[in-house]
RNA sequence: GCGAGAGUGGCGGAACUGGCAGACGCGCUGGACUUAGGAUCCAGUGGGGAAACUCGUGGGGGUUCGAAUCCCCCCUCUCGCACCA
């Protein structure tokens, strides 16, 4: 860069560090209790400290908090926008597997990092309060939370089948595989039963699923927790074996269709299985449950064009006809949803169709309306029974829809002790352990091979210190790196003084970032999770920015974790995060995603040392929507630049004093009227998070400045105001050499007259069969007549309506005049 | 396959409850100031046309005085879910 150009530049490197010293000098952001003061808590989803530090996509939504925050402190508010680390987890300590270097020392080193990066962009955090979940005061409490979901039942072992991932050597959540295959990455997982830590999150599914209803998040995440809990509705049935004691149980939506089954289907895993497998096809069965059991997720997907199964042999009898149905199994029957096993309807389901059809079992039809022998007919809204009568004659729902025949049954049902009303979700427990050294210890010791929690006073249970990370359990016998630490394992039941084995398992990384939201309010409390006076002061959190990606998995364990808090009383407020907005992903300048391998990233540190933290901030919320994907642009970048200089120029002159042509003048009616629309639309679209087209309206305002060579001080300070939030260092600048001594952080935010925003004049468009011909001035207010008659008088207008007679006249005040006309 | 969202200039994107399509920025063109310009400033910039005009918001229908916006059908893309009985 050379000298010259330097000039005309704002001088940014010498700025923006300055005033991130004032700020943290002066305590500028910190945040207290003000009884009375209204509060407003702006969150970040706070990240993992990967060894890549921040990259702009990061900054595109922690900006978009940071202005955020910055314009309710403007506006008055007590804003509490903290920062901090969620820095257990898989890659620090994969990296520790591979150098030995203990994750501690990389993950210190990498939140060093991103808090330099943070800083240089300015965000206005406060670093008071910043936690860290793998720090012992903070994990402590992630402990204690687990310690009363323990007492509460909410956390039990079990022999659940889980994830196993053989590269990753640990288990892992439904939520944590993606097609079959490890979220962290890309390994393949495979089903195994396994005595693990699960978290009773189907207790809340109902809660979960209601109060969504509560609060105002983006209808797509909405969805996919409404769809992940998948609460559905229908009947319990029991179909008595035939020939051995007992029932078989399935669970359907659809009851009206119980006249239409024609076979059963077990899970290759249902425990009746043996009793229902005769003799000749014991060796069949046997085969296929083996085959299945072996098969992974992925392997289960790439199969399922074809539907296998295997006949056991035995029967089961139809509870409403007393049919003889041949049970099979099948592994498109998952053992972990519903009871395990199904009535097969092959005319009323298409996946029963599917198999019906390839193992050559008969279809038949009991809601007429489709034509059962080309495809399962499963409209519930058309159609009626047809064919489902008890062979006694006493018991018919023939000619009912389905929503009464559904209702009729289930309660004939429930009658005859044959069935019963029940509800199923596809959400299941959480399945809470990991075979990992990072993370947080288990608050848990094992005595006589029974789980007992540990008393409050002993917490934390500290990480112990090894030099061993790499995970040796198989899938036969899964262990911690910490299982090998005998010395730490190894330890009394302290109620009972006897011999103890720790648990060696450590929670998964959602653990601490389910409460850290919390742990912000009072972060140092030594004697609680949070004080109460302080969580009902900042509770609940009023924006809450982070990825989609998060839309299920945090998001969901956060609110059954605070819905438990607030069961016992350390929450006050049902839901923790009221308004929820995800950023889009900012794409690389090629407009694919941005990675490593492609060598499309854009460093903050960067873009930041060419242009400044302001134009980075700007630019960042110029692209585009918040909420949208879109492509990052250097040369945009330099745009901003621009605009950046013009504000500048606007106020200081080319020896860097401030400009002497700044006046005391009275600013004439037309800019005073475009400052009070800037003010307006500035204002209306930061509290409707449109931060591109706010910073549109400020470039107009500027362009309209720019040829000004006396420039109003009334017209400049609030447009310093305006620019604040979005680039806070070029704006405290000028605000100080504007004579003000102090921060503008708590300045108040300009106010618009309504009567100064509307122009007197107004031009309206004048149509003639809704195609434009002329737009006309009129004073504000000017009526139907007084515009047609200029409008008629117009030569532009009056050339189309030759040959024509004007019949109506839609006029629209101060917008628009159309003239209809019709053939003379 | 199911669910949700989105298709607007060369590019990123504007457009309130239907009312002047393309704000703002990038890029591009021309000019001014300059030894110089990758600085700055001024003017222009959807396509076609000399102009009058005309065509234009993924494609095709429709409603309306008037549609980017509302309705129906289709195409494409993105993101979820994926045998959940």
């Amino acid at each position: 860069m050379s000298p010259l150009q330097t000039m005309s530049r704002y001088p940014f490197a010498e700025i923006e560090p300055r005033w991130q010293a004032y700020w943290e000098e002066h305590g500028t952001f910190r945040a207290v209790e003000v009884p009375g003061q209204p509060k407003f808590y702006c969150l970040d989803m706070f990240p993992y400290p990967s060894g890549a530090g921040l990259h702009v996509g990061h900054l595109e939504g922690y900006t978009a908090s940071d202005i955020v925050s910055r314009y309710k402190r403007m506006r008055g508010f007590n804003v509490l926008h903290p920062m901090g680390w969620d820095a257990f987890g898989l890659p620090a300590e994969q990296y520790a597997v591979k150098t030995g270097i203990h994750p501690a020392i990389t993950t210190a080193e990498n939140i060093a990092t991103f808090r330099r990066q943070m800083k240089r962009a300015g965000l206005s955090y406060d670093w008071a309060r910043e936690i860290n979940t793998t720090d012992p005061g903070y994990y402590r409490w992630t402990q204690w939370i687990f310690l009363k979901l323990f007492e509460r039942g909410l956390a039990y072992v079990a022999e659940v089948p889980v994830n196993w991932c053989p590269e990753l050597g640990t288990v892992l959540a439904n939520e944590e595989v993606v097609e079959g295959r490890s979220e962290v990455g890309g390994f393949e997982v495979v089903r195994r039963p396994m005595r693990q830590w699960v978290l009773k999150i189907t207790a809340y599914a109902d809660r979960l699923l209601e109060d969504l209803e509560r609060v105002d998040w983006p209808a797509s995440t909405w969805e996919m927790q409404k769809n992940w809990i998948g609460r559905s509705i229908g009947a319990e049935v029991d179909f008595p074996l035939d020939g051995v004691n007992g029932n078989l149980r399935v669970f359907t939506t659809r009851p009206d269709t119980l006249f239409g089954a024609t076979y059963m289907v077990l899970a290759p895993e249902h425990p009746l299985v043996d009793a229902l497998t005769a003799p000749a096809q014991r060796e069949a069965v046997a085969a296929y449950r083996e085959a299945a059991a072996r098969k992974s997720d992925l392997q289960r997907q790439e199969l399922d064009k074809e539907k296998t199964g295997v006949f056991l042999g035995g029967h089961a009898v139809n509870p409403v006809n007393g049919e003889r149905l041949p049970v099979w199994i099948a592994d498109y029957v998952l053992m972990g949803y519903g009871t395990g096993a199904i009535m097969a309807v092959p005319g009323h389901d298409a996946r029963d169709w599917a198999f019906a059809r390839a193992h050559h079992l008969p279809i038949r039809e009991v809601v007429a309306g489709g034509d059962v022998t080309r495809e399962a007919f499963v409209d519930l809204e058309h159609g009626v029974a047809v064919h489902s009568t008890t062979p006694d004659g006493a018991f018919s729902i023939d000619g009912l829809e389905a929503a009464e025949a559904i209702a009729r049954i289930t309660d004939w049902l429930e009658a005859a002790g044959k069935g019963r009303r029940a509800v199923n979700y596809k959400l299941r427990d959480w399945l809470f352990a990991r075979q990992r050294y990072w993370g947080e210890p288990f608050p848990i010791v094992w005595v006589d091979g029974e789980a007992r929690g540990l008393p409050e006073e002993q917490l934390p249970v500290k990480l112990p210190e090894t030099d061993r990370f790499k995970p040796e359990g198989t899938s036969e016998d899964p262990q911690s790196p910490l299982a090998r630490l005998s010395d730490w394992v190894e330890t009394l039941d302290p109620v009972s003084g006897r011999p103890a084995r720790r648990e060696s398992n450590t929670m998964p990384q959602w653990a601490g970032s389910c409460w850290y939201y919390l742990r912000f309010l009072d972060p140092s409390n030594p004697e609680r999770l949070v004080d109460p006076a302080r969580e009902k002061y900042w509770m609940p959190v009023d924006l809450y920015i982070g990825g989609a990606e998060h839309a299920v998995l945090h998001l969901l364990y956060a609110r059954f974790w605070h819905k438990v808090l607030f069961d016992i009383g350390v929450v006050s407020t049902p839901e923790p995060f009221m308004k929820l907005v995800h950023q889009g992903t900012v794409l690389g300048e090629d407009g694919t995603k941005m990675a490593k391998s492609v060598g499309n990233v854009v460093n903050p540190d960067d873009v930041i040392e060419r242009f400044g933290a302001d134009a980075v901030r700007l630019y960042e919320m110029f692209m585009g929507p918040l909420e949208a994907t879109k492509p990052w642009n250097t040369r945009g970048v330099e745009g901003i630049t621009r605009f950046l200089d013009r504000v500048w120029r606007l106020l200081v002159d080319e020896e860097g004093r401030l400009s002497g042509a700044l006046t005391g003048d009275d600013p004439s009616p037309d800019h005073l009227r475009t400052l009070h629309q800037t003010i307006r639309k500035v204002t209306e679209d930061l509290d409707g998070l449109r931060f591109n087209t706010a910073i549109a309206q400020l470039m107009t305002y500027v362009n309209e400045l720019t040829p000004l060579k006396r420039r109003p001080r009334a017209l400049l300070e609030p447009l310093v105001l305006l620019l604040a939030p979005f680039a806070p260092h070029i704006a405290e600048e000028l605000w100080q050499r504007l004579g003000h001594a102090e921060s503008l952080a708590h300045a108040t935010w300009p106010a618009w007259d309504p009567a100064l925003v509307e122009a007197d004049t107004v031009t309206v468009a004048v149509q003639v069969n809704g195609k434009l011909r002329a737009t006309l001035e009129f004073p504000r207010g000017a009526d139907a007549e007084t515009v047609a008659s200029v409008a008629l008088a117009d030569e532009r207008v009056r050339r189309h309506l030759e040959g024509f007679v004007v019949g109506k006249r839609i006029h629209v005040p101060d917008k628009l005049l159309n003239l209809v006309i019709t053939p003379r």
